[in-house]
DNA sequence: TCCTCTCATTGCGCTGGCGCAAAGACAATT
DNA sequence: AATTGTCTTTGCGCCAGCGCAATGAGAGGA
């Protein structure tokens, strides 16, 4: 298992290995595996035997769920130096979602045992994956909190703020969420369907909140955003800054 | 910390001490403390900094967290046995729910420091911890996904299998869920109104699927609530078990 | 350039579920 | 027994959001 520098630089700073030092994360992951997949491949499926865990390297990832009637619903997207799979760290256990690469992609991996070991001979690792599980557990507290009681613009407004804090590029026009994200995707997010998301979109774009093509959209007025997901009064100068305490899977 | 013969046996049972043999999970348990609270009284609320991870020895917990607005939003219930602010065992957190006695209760509890002194000493409560967080994780992912696809009365349905399924005693007209449950907590557990949910139980009970008082609910005829919350069409023969793959916090 | 495919928009009708208000039913207390 | 406070039911109006269907609009391929 070789990376690149740069590569290497994003293994290291993955939560999973902080807090050891240069060599030993560089031992860490010199007993890694890599894989890369292309575009729309899965990493794993909801209900396979959860033998590997991931850090994202590349690319991005879609994690999701599919009801027993076919509806996905999608749990989030990961970015590089994210862990994902951690659960195969236990036993006989199962993945419980999907992960899907949305572009291509470059991972690497520890089996079950290996990341047994290493965790052995670092136990500074089952901190951090305890860490990694409660901000998980954190992150769907508040997804549940929202679907409980915030209406789907409200929802929308959060879900688009959260990815823009994660896969959001800076470009003259505002901020660019660099994800290919359908309408469809955006419903799925938020509990929602693509309808009700389209009109949301479209009508942020006639107060100047967004700017939204196919598969994509632009964040023009982030504060209106805010605003919006905050449930609060309307703001008035243009700003450029994505505030708060968004949090990522 | 002196438990009396069930209470010790209730403490030796709880997950975190999974795969102890009896001398070290009595080692453990010798190393925690012991709180009492009264109905109604908090264990620790949300947003405290979190010292102290709890093993419920005896009566009920509520976890749930208030919204910006006030709303409140119920986790779910804990039984005896069951594990809560695990998160404690990292440095600098706080707790990200509120957990609340529902009739007087008596819990064991380790503070940070003496929980990872036990983690060095038997590293399998690290592996314990990390299953209990995975599982609890697996749980929000449901109740997120059952929020997003489900319509109201399946929720509600699914809310009273997964109490009966923890909480349930079986009595001779049916199922009771051993819980003050008014139409208001369910309600909060199933992002919905008290209205609402009051009509739907009503609606079941004409049906003879359920018999509700003031704050009770007893279930009469299970399968039936099976296949709402299945989403199958009715079935006919009364039948007397709580089927499926329902987990608790 | 045209074709095809996928994604997005929009109008329309509908309804599940909300919100309120008023009345009813318990339980506990005095 | 009467009082008080909490919980529940129910009628009624309303609207956010769904579902469908038809149309439009990019993107990529041949």
């Amino acid at each position: 298992m070789t990376l690149s520098p740069p590569e290497t630089q994003v293994a290291q700073s993955t939560v999973l290995l902080t807090g050891l030092n240069p060599r030993e994360a560089a031992a860490a992951i010199q007993s890694s595996q890599e894989k890369k997949l292309n575009d729309g491949a899965f990493f794993f499926m909801e209900g396979d035997p959860a033998h590997n865990a991931f850090v994202l390297i590349a690319g991005k990832v879609k994690l999701a769920q599919v009801t027993a009637d076919g509806q996905q619903v999608i749990l989030g997207y990961l970015v590089p130096g994210r862990v994902y799979g951690v659960i195969a760290i236990l036993k006989d256990v199962t993945y419980p979602v999907s992960a899907q690469a949305v572009g291509d992609c470059k991972a690497i991996f520890w089996d079950r045992t290996t990341v047994n070991q290493l965790m052995d001979k670092y136990p500074r690792i089952a901190l951090n994956a305890l860490q990694i599980m409660s901000g998980q557990i954190q992150q769907f507290q508040n997804t549940v909190k929202d679907l409980s009681t915030k209406r789907v613009e409200q929802r929308v407004a959060r879900a688009i703020l959260r990815l823009a804090r994660q896969s959001g590029r800076k470009i003259d026009s505002g901020i660019l969420i660099d994800l290919p994200l359908s309408r469809q995707d955006l419903a799925e997010m938020t509990g929602t369907t693509l309808f009700t998301v389209s009109r949301v979109l479209k009508d942020w774009e006639k107060q100047g909140l967004v700017q939204s093509k196919r598969q994509q959209v632009i964040i023009t007025f982030p504060h209106g955003l805010v605003s919006i997901a905050e449930d609060l009064p309307a703001p008035h100068q243009p700003d450029f800054e994505i505030p708060d305490q968004v949090c990522d899977l």
